[in-house]
DNA sequence: CCGACAACCTGACGGC
DNA sequence: TGCCGTCAGGTTGTCG
């Protein structure tokens, strides 16, 4: 579930096999994911040396010593798939390095993509100049909040789903965030109080840093062969826990707004 | 301004 | 066994 915590998950893990590595091969296995990938891609970055690997809202930078940063997006179902055993169906990206190290970026749904832009102008980039701050970085705080979200009727809910807000929260942790808030995601965003703004700016900060230090002790990284949930899911208080305690004693409640489920408590939310 | 919905895809799962 | 409906982490655009 590639929200901001698998990401940043997927480039620690990505980080340690790649970081300093040449790509001795750079291989796309079809033209296009849920857009065509850039047809030079293979010959820009074949050979080159991977100088960092970062993250940005949930986008992953893979930054190579030739001035180019290949961008990835996961989607709903992408991953990275580090030292297959052999190359599946949905493996659309291989790369190898010199150290014999094997990647691939597998996504059944194709709903993720990559691309290539130079690196001294990354930001300018189209998803990211349209981008809110970082949920985890120092511009994003209760005070922002409050000025963004004054006036807007928009429920709370779509509102931190909307990656022009804040960067990087999907439905999940949206769901979670709100929960340990106790604010409810029917909510109009311009009217919560500043007070519980703050809450809920801490909340969102909690969620995520919890779901990345389980990532990280536990999962060790989300790049890996196989499939399964990463830890985090265990510690779900709402989300997919339809009809299921909620923390508080209340029943857990799913409705769907916008066409997608939102997991919620009727007794804490408000 | 705001919510609903479709579109892009495949796979997993439950019910019969 | 198998078929069918439903649902799934995201994003973007259109419509009313």
């Amino acid at each position: 579930m590639p929200e901001l915590p698998e990401v940043e998950t997927t480039v620690a893990g990505l980080r340690s096999v790649l970081d300093g590595a040449v790509l001795s091969r750079v291989e796309p296995r079809r033209a296009d994911l849920r857009f065509p990938i850039p047809v030079d891609l293979r010959q820009r970055m074949t050979g080159a040396t991977v100088t960092g690997l970062t993250r940005r809202a949930k986008y992953g930078l893979i930054g190579t010593d030739r001035g180019d940063t290949l961008i990835f997006h996961l989607g709903m179902s992408g991953r990275w798939r580090v030292d297959p055993s052999e190359i599946g169906t949905h493996d659309h990206l291989i790369l190898e390095t010199g150290a014999g190290r094997l990647l691939a970026l597998n996504d059944p749904r194709r709903f993720g993509f990559v691309d290539l832009v130079r690196s001294d102008a990354w930001e300018a980039y189209t998803p990211f100049t349209r981008m809110g701050p970082e949920p985890l970085g120092p511009d994003f705080d209760a005070a922002m909040l409050v000025r963004v979200l004054a006036g807007k009727g928009t429920s709370i809910k779509a509102t931190l789903l909307d990656q022009r807000i804040v960067a990087g929260l999907g439905n999940i942790y949206v769901c979670e965030a709100l929960n340990m808030a106790g604010i409810a995601p029917t909510r109009a965003a311009g009217r919560i109080s500043a007070r519980r703004l703050a809450l809920l700016v801490d909340a969102i900060r909690a969620v995520l840093s919890a779901a990345i230090a389980a990532g990280g002790s536990t999962l060790r990284d989300y790049a890996r062969p196989d499939g399964e949930l990463g830890y985090f899911s265990k510690q779900w208080r709402v989300y997919g826990r339809e009809g299921l305690p909620c923390p508080c004693g209340g029943t857990v409640r799913r409705r769907v707004d916008g066409g997608r489920s939102t997991f919620f408590c009727q007794q804490c939310q408000r």
